[in-house]
DNA sequence: GGGCCCGCAGGG
DNA sequence: CCCTGCGGGCCC
């Protein structure tokens, strides 16, 4: 039998006593519902009865928590439980990766964990629910704009009160029947904790409830190739445990299989498996790297004939330039100059900064002596001494050429040394002549070599923005989504919760309607701002009875007019988001310096990169769409005013993540049906441009191919689509085959 | 050996 | 999201 309340007659809900005596009866601390002390399971110790909370209210079995907001910890816990299963990490390292994937980064440091109790009480000063004075769980918010438990929240309405407990305003009756959780408080609150509990207990509760899940275990052999062969296929687990921006040889302590590191000489049937060691994880693209922080590793396999491969040094040469029309990965043709951006910039990164830079040599190289017959070949660290450009053996364009050194302590597969590299003088390069833009290593570089221990890192090397890839790609693109909300700091994402959905800023005065959506008060007003609430209505010379206007609620199909007459203010929330912004301002400087930025700051460098910057000929894209994304306005159908008087079923309760798409589908039909009423009002201009672009992606979602040609022909005949005939042939040339 | 094709991974 | 990319299978 479980634990019952009394109801709100007083009678016993469990052994049905009418008005027991009231000694027998405890009133919870938290939410004054009483309770009949015999009928429960646990009854208190007498001496605890003053303190006493009831069953629903200290987080009993009967208190299972409610399903969160899209994208909460649910992914979270796969990403954990991806973690413990993978029989490939030792249980430090998953420790580790527990830990950063829950605190942000990797080892939690001082600040992380101030900034979580900083934010806790900064979220415990301006919420806490009236009944219980904890951080409301299920927070819902009433239309006069204060919070409270969900649970709290019913009891009392359940007690027959139809007042806010803090202020006595009304509480109408829809909100009473139905209160909606305030998904933004949700995720804030919940935020605020994960990000202070990062090491206690939700990573203990996580690593129990992991520990007991003994899945079978994935081993080595994960091909998650869907095809035969590997022409299409996913890569495969991942040995190794470094994060895809690490710099330099792969140690053993990151090869959990062998125990042995990547060596020099090692040899993988394709580029997969060679990505399944970490030697160079890119599938197709020649320079892993990324432009603000450096480039990690190249592959030599013989895709541009300016390379020039002499063992110990050879000539690289930068990508991009080549028409990939037509939906190549690859072409031989330079059709455009290279310039010194995304990976060139990458490896010039590199080159500035003296870092080590990974090597593998393919078979595909065929106008190398170094390159091996077959396979790919890990040759060691190398060092970028120079690069600039040139205009091409092609003859027409300009390319990125890049000067490798190698600087390993261990011999090349080629030589019969049994020693690695010692620092050897700069080969004499006959197109340093004619070279263009040329750049430098100015200062010392992190790599170098000392004559005791060899090549090692003199600096520090740069600190790792990624989590380490297990191979499997919905794992890992779970931890990409949880690490990149991490990367944000935390005040930041917290005011993120508080974007009003409107303007897309963080909210200023913020109104929750009943139906629990958050906006801007100026926003959400001015949306209706031509309506009144009633309409006259003169037909002939007789006046008819006002009709009253329904006035939906940006966010949902709900009714908020009655709210719209009088909305409150939700001063707490506003006041925490003040508290937030303050915060978040302050930590604006750290933000900055770590996000790994601090590329090519050494001294002195400057004043070439931005020469080369200023030089680059801009053929700048055309870009149609600003990066605030069609995609945040397309579910913006915006408040549509009607005068249809109808009861609209909403079950719009907490939706589990997943139905979402099919939440925003289900929006626009309904909308797009509705219309026909009387006064439609559009809080944006545009929105028909950007309802159609939603189409258009569900379109090609769909891969409906008769679709998508015909939209492709609307935008050339309309003249709507900037973008350069060949880009888009890739696209619509592979839609139009994968449908078949 | 060359051309075509396209799933996938990553950058921004 | 959209774009890019020194692959790999397959057909000629």
């Amino acid at each position: 039998m479980p634990d019952l309340p009394c109801d709100g007659d007083g009678v016993c809900m469990v052994c049905s006593a009418a008005a027991p005596p009231e000694v027998d009866l405890l009133r919870c601390t938290t939410c004054a519902t009483p309770w009949h002390s015999p009928c429960l399971s646990k009854p208190p110790a007498l001496a605890d009865a003053a303190q006493w909370s009831c069953p629903d209210c200290s987080g009993g079995p009967t208190h299972a928590p409610a399903p969160l907001a899209p994208g909460g910890s649910s992914d979270l816990v796969a990403a954990i439980r991806a973690i413990e299963t993978d029989a490939a990490l030792s249980d430090q390292e998953k420790a580790r990766r527990r830990q950063e994937l829950l605190g942000g980064a990797a080892p939690a440091t001082e600040d992380e964990e101030d900034e979580g109790d900083d934010l806790l009480e900064i979220l415990g000063k301006n919420f806490s629910c009236v009944f219980c004075m904890k951080l409301p769980d299920r927070p819902v918010t009433t239309p006069c704009g204060h919070n409270f438990c969900l649970k709290c929240f019913e009891k009392w309405i359940h007690n027959r009160k139809r007042t806010c407990a803090k202020c006595r305003a009304e509480i109408p009756k829809k909100m009473a029947e139905q209160p909606r959780i305030n998904s933004a408080l949700v995720g804030a609150i919940r935020m605020a904790k994960i990000s202070k509990n990062a090491n206690s207990a939700v990573s203990a509760t996580a690593y129990h409830y992991l520990r007991n899940d003994d899945r079978p275990d994935k081993a080595f052999t994960t091909e998650r190739a869907k095809r035969a062969g590997k022409a299409n296929a996913s890569s495969g687990q991942i040995f190794v445990t470094i994060p895809p921006d690490h710099f330099g040889p792969i140690p053993a302590k990151n090869d959990p299989k062998r125990n042995t590191g990547v060596l020099v000489g090692e040899k993988w049937e394709d580029r997969l498996e060679c990505r399944q060691w970490g030697a160079h994880f890119p599938h197709v693209a020649g320079i892993a790297g990324q432009s603000k922080y450096g480039a990690q590793s190249v592959a030599l396999s013989g895709g541009y004939v300016d390379d020039e491969d002499h063992g110990e040094w050879f000539l690289y040469t930068g990508s991009g330039g080549r028409d990939l029309s037509g939906n190549k990965r690859t072409n031989k043709d330079q059709s455009s100059d290279q310039k010194f951006e995304k990976l060139n910039a990458a490896l010039r990164i590199s080159c500035l900064k003296g870092y080590p830079v990974r090597v593998v040599r393919s078979h595909k190289e065929k106008r190398s002596s170094y390159a091996p017959e077959d396979g790919v070949r890990y040759d060691g660290v190398y060092r970028i001494e120079k690069c600039w450009r040139k205009i091409g053996v092609q003859g027409k364009f300009k390319v990125c050429r890049y000067l490798f050194v190698r600087c390993d302590n261990e011999p090349a597969p080629w030589t019969s040394d049994v020693c690695g590299d010692r620092p050897r003088p700069l080969p004499k390069i006959k197109e340093l002549n004619d070279a263009i833009d040329l750049t430098e290593r100015k200062g010392s570089p992190s790599w170098d070599f000392d004559e005791k221990e060899g090549w090692k890192w003199m600096k520090p090397p740069p600190i790792s923005n990624k989590p380490i890839l297990s191979g499997d790609p919905e794992t890992d693109a779970q931890i990409r989504r949880v690490t990149k909300r991490a990367q944000l700091s935390v005040a930041e994402r917290l005011l993120k919760e508080f974007g009003c959905s409107i303007c897309r800023n963080v909210m200023k005065e913020p109104l929750t309607t009943p139906c629990a959506h958050n906006f801007c008060k100026t926003c959400l007003l001015g949306a209706y701002e031509s309506q009144s609430s009633m309409r006259e209505r003169s037909r002939g010379g007789r006046t008819l009875r006002a009709q009253k206007i329904v006035k939906k609620c940006p966010s949902c199909p709900t009714d908020i007019c009655d709210f719209l007459q009088n909305p409150q203010i939700n001063r707490e929330m506003m006041d925490l988001i003040e508290s937030l912004q303050k915060k978040a301002a302050e930590e604006g400087d750290i933000q900055t310096c770590s996000d790994g930025s601090n590329g090519a700051q050494e001294s002195g460098d400057d004043g070439d990169n931005a020469d080369l910057e200023k030089e680059e000929d801009d053929s700048s894209p055309n870009e149609e769409d600003n990066n605030d994304a069609g995609c945040l306005h397309a579910d913006d159908d915006g408040p549509v005013v009607k005068i249809v008087v109808e009861s609209k079923e909403e079950d719009l309760q907490l939706k589990k993540k997943g139905d979402d798409k099919e939440e925003k589908d289900e929006k626009k039909t309904m909308v797009s049906t509705d219309v026909v009423d009387i006064a439609v009002e559009e809080v944006k201009q545009g929105s028909g441009k950007a309802g159609n672009k939603e189409v258009k992606q569900r379109k090609k979602r769909k891969g409906n191919a008769a679709d998508a040609e015909a939209e492709a022909a609307m935008d050339t005949a309309v003249g709507e689509d900037a973008r350069p005939a060949v880009k888009r042939s890739r696209k619509s040339g592979g839609e139009g085959l994968c449908t078949l």
